[in-house]
DNA sequence: ATCAGTTGTTTTATTAGCAAAACATTGGTT
DNA sequence: AACCAATGTTTTGCTAATAAAACAACTGAT
């Protein structure tokens, strides 16, 4: 089985990495500067203002961004939907990966960053469940969260890739 | 803090959502057929064989496909490398997805496909661990997952997206 | 009022990844 | 030999996302 209406459905996303960060930007800048502008966008992106500016045009048509009467720029309702949902889907990863998996902050960060608008919402609601229960003080989680750690830095040796993915969970937890 | 170094390791990837399936096709092709031709993948794809004959040309120029006297594709060594850390990534993805979020087959296997190929080798390694160890017989994580599930089927109702993102983990697990 | 700096847009070009179409090669049938 | 089907490549064109450069408009200082 190739699964090939799968892997398509990637490119189907209605949100690119690039629009992700253009919607985010201008919600962040909203909020450090209290207004946003091309060139605060493309500041904030590090690309130029000519990118910025053709990228925000498609997005206005979108009717995720509007604008001033002046040249600034807002998120409309939907437009500020979608960097919630984003930022969410980020926020939560990123403590999955951190906190629970205690991979270092910058990876990730970095790791979150790129997954974020790809998450379907569903995926991000449970995940949302999980890692809070997780953390939460319930003894349950503590102690399996204690238990997983302690294991954790036994294994220190481990080798990845794994050559044969069929046995990858035959394995017992030695 | 903007992170704007954060974002741009997205396009940095070495290894493109395309490129990711191009290479799995050889892999899969070959275990199925025994060959891989470039209309086989392209076929598997769902491509035409003018767009594929032009990644794969691509591909063989990067050293992770070699070909035939004959046109017949496999891969690199390199490439073998990297389908055997995407295929571990996107199979521990699936399971965590479905076996342990318990969403549905298809979106797991959807969201494992779009990621698989993003997450560092750091990250799949972690996750293997963690969870080779939630879905052991070990009481602890056996314990911890049922009152999990028992918690998520009281939990139905739920908004997500959420607003206040600072707010996610504060609540408590009600 | 001029001059400099900032801002926004447009045009041209590049890259990755696709489709579509033309073309060449090969293999098997009749 | 002629023909047909399958295969592989190349060319042209498309979209998204970038850079670079030219250009216009506004702002502020002197």
């Amino acid at each position: 089985m190739m699964a090939s209406d799968v892997w398509k459905e990637y490119e189907s996303n209605e949100i690119s990495h690039s629009v992700a960060h253009h919607l985010t930007a201008i919600h962040e800048l909203m909020g450090d500067l209290g207004y946003a502008r091309v060139s605060d966008v493309a500041r904030a992106l590090e690309i130029t203002r000519g990118s910025a500016s053709l990228t925000l045009k498609a997005l206005k048509a979108r009717g995720l961004v509007v604008e001033d009467h002046n040249k600034f720029l807002k998120l409309s309702e939907d437009g500020r939907r979608i960097v919630d949902s984003i930022l969410a889907k980020r926020a939560v990863v990123r403590k999955f990966l951190n906190e629970v998996l205690k991979l270092d902050e910058h990876q990730a960060e970095v790791d979150a960053c790129k997954v974020e608008h790809l998450l379907s919402a569903q995926t991000g609601g449970q995940l949302l469940h999980f890692v809070r229960f997780l953390l939460s003080d319930d003894p349950t989680a503590r102690q399996f969260l204690s238990e997983f750690w302690s294991r954790l830095d036994q294994n220190e040796d481990w080798q990845w890739p794994v050559q044969d993915v069929d046995q990858l969970f035959n394995l017992e937890s030695q």
